[in-house]
DNA sequence: TGTGTTACTGGAAACGTTGCCAATACGCTG
DNA sequence: CAGCGTATTGGCAACGTTTCCAGTAACACA
């Protein structure tokens, strides 16, 4: 109307999308063979003639063919895709397992749709059934309830391998994963606080259902025991891994009556929420407070003082996973497990406690 | 052969996984129906009795149906998927831009495939292929290079509604796009630096083919002209949003003959580089050179002294993105823009200058 | 000339859905 | 009782592939 074409730019608005799409029937009709050459020479198939492939060839190109991987799917009965569930892609640590994985799969032939639980475990169930749905050849995730029935119902239901990051479901072994060593890293961090004179120590990590959780507290407790020390039960606080509770449970450690001198942030973002508390509390790393956190960074790096981590790398252990699963999708059999290590980085803001 | 198993257990290793899917003509079989009456009670139609449904809902429980979203997508001409191309998904900004787009499309029923280019524009290439071959509905991306041959061309044989994120292609107004208001934000920035008495102020940036990097400098540029100051030349540097660029960029400007006095790091990741290389030449920031950086990480809320950024909504955009997108599903015509105002967040790491 | 082999090609049946169209049964009106 | 509308259901043809099974031609060999 407020255009002024001529009628017969009009008539061609006036097909909304009725365009029918190009298959392999108009590239076989185009270049007058068989449907089924068309799909040997797309697959290359041994036994097609040079110039067989040469006209079908010719045909794609003249009529713009592009393949429609969902009926090739479909038929097939395998995607070449695998699905990812990362608890929060905004947290770099996991962002960069994907990559790994991603990484990884693709040198393979596989695709990798990635999706995002938000740590909420109900998304998690209902991203499980939908990738199955999508009849995924496989699965990478990180569960956000180790111990939710929903979830493990969900991954029961799927036939496809599956492989568990940093994470261990019912029954030890039943699973494949890829699981770094936190005990150990935990347990490194943890004598080296001891080392300086730290003896009131608190570890502040997500909720205690969790496989790093346990395992950071199993190093915990290891360092502790080695040297006949009593635990500071009242400095460990589990809730969740967000910067919010970080921040909280600084500050009513540093409100008690006898505060600690050292915090372990068992958490990237809980570091944040450390940090806040403790500037807002007016304690300066390192001299009033000694300060180890999980990861490397580029906060824990460029911070003043830099901030001793326990380290681990994280696109190696998304590289660890793909691996796996491709060896579960070649037909391997039995659960795999591959231990990722964890060294201990030291940097200025621990620094000698009350006894050192 | 290395294994003496009987018989028996040898029979059953011999079967791979001939396990035939359940599909739906399991189901009708069992509820004694028609094919046509599960698909509608799946789909729920009118005009199905609710003995019907009962019955149909029974047998799908009876025989553990999973429908099969190949087929249906196959079926339908619609997978009710919108790809999601991320430059960085290890960035936590795209990482948050993501989320907000994935969260918004999930509201409205669709899922949303997320990938990563790594920046790498022929990567881009091929996941536009990838997706428009996997028949997604809609596709939200920030391509890696906007003038490149290779990628408008992948776009232009997308006939579904495609969302950029930050980018503009060829001929301004073609392309919907979520904007971010780059150019006010770094004429604020500017502003308050020469407000400040900073003349030679560098800008560290990515590729000038960029458009942030063109409207980011837009804004610088406005901003000198504004006071009928020269431009200082010597002092922008654009080549990668990487660290190392930003690290060595600095490096270079720092052992020049007539140094900055206040530094702009146009990205968040170019600020870890320029912090390190400040770091590695022994200035302190805000009392020997200023700062101020791009978009608000926790790195720069929680460095000492905490640095000037210009801040967006990175979830907003997100969202935006994926309203526009819905726009458009919905039939909605013409390219729509949103723009994404940007603000400036002063700090400690901006000091007065020296003519100031 | 007949037979067998090789190298290729075509036809048609799947894969698991959905949606159109026709068929059935039922209840009601005239 | 005829006629008709309504509500519900079944049958069947797609959607775009891949793959099995025959079929054909060419060729060599006896």
């Amino acid at each position: 109307m407020a255009n002024p074409d001529e009628a017969g730019t009009n008539k061609a608005a006036e097909k909304p999308t009725p365009v029918k799409e190009v298959t392999m029937k108009e590239v076989a009709a185009h270049a007058g063979v068989a449907l089924s050459s068309v799909s040997r020479v797309l697959n290359d198939h041994s036994d097609v003639s040079e110039s067989m492939r040469k006209q079908v060839l010719d045909a794609i190109e003249a009529v713009g063919y592009e393949p429609n991987l969902l009926a090739s799917s479909l038929r097939r009965g395998s995607t070449k895709t695998v699905g990812f569930i990362a608890n929060d892609i905004s947290n770099p640590l996991f962002a960069e397992i994907a990559m790994g994985a991603e990484r990884r799969l693709n040198e393979a032939g596989y695709s990798m749709v990635l999706t995002n639980s938000e740590g909420n475990p109900e998304r998690d169930e209902a991203l499980i059934r939908l990738l199955r749905w999508r009849r995924i050849d496989g699965l990478i995730l990180s569960v956000a309830d180790e111990e939710r029935e929903g979830t493990t119902a969900e991954l029961a239901k799927l036939s496809e391998p599956v492989v568990l990051i940093d994470r261990q479901v019912r029954g030890a072994d039943e699973a494949s994963a890829v699981l770094s060593d936190h005990a150990n890293g935990m347990r490194a961090a943890i004598d080296h606080l001891l080392d300086l004179g730290h003896r009131r120590v608190s570890l502040i990590s997500g909720r205690p259902g969790l496989r790093p959780v346990r395992e950071r507290v199993n190093g915990f407790k290891a360092a502790f025991r080695a040297r006949g020390l009593d635990l500071p039960e009242d400095l460990l606080k589990f809730d969740s891994f967000s910067a919010t509770f970080g921040q909280q449970a600084t500050h009513e450690l540093l409100a008690a009556d006898d505060p600690p001198t050292a915090i372990v942030a068992g958490g990237n973002l809980l570091l944040i929420g450390v940090l806040r508390a403790l500037q807002a509390a007016g304690r300066t790393v390192g001299t009033d407070i000694s300060l180890v956190s999980c990861d490397d960074v580029p906060l824990t790096e460029l911070h003043s003082p830099p901030i001793t981590v326990i380290d681990r790398d994280a696109e190696q252990m998304g590289e660890a996973a793909a691996e796996l699963l491709l060896k579960l999708l070649a037909g391997g059999d039995g659960p795999l497990v591959t231990e990722i290590p964890t060294s201990l980085i030291r940097r200025a803001s621990t620094q000698p406690g009350p006894a050192g």
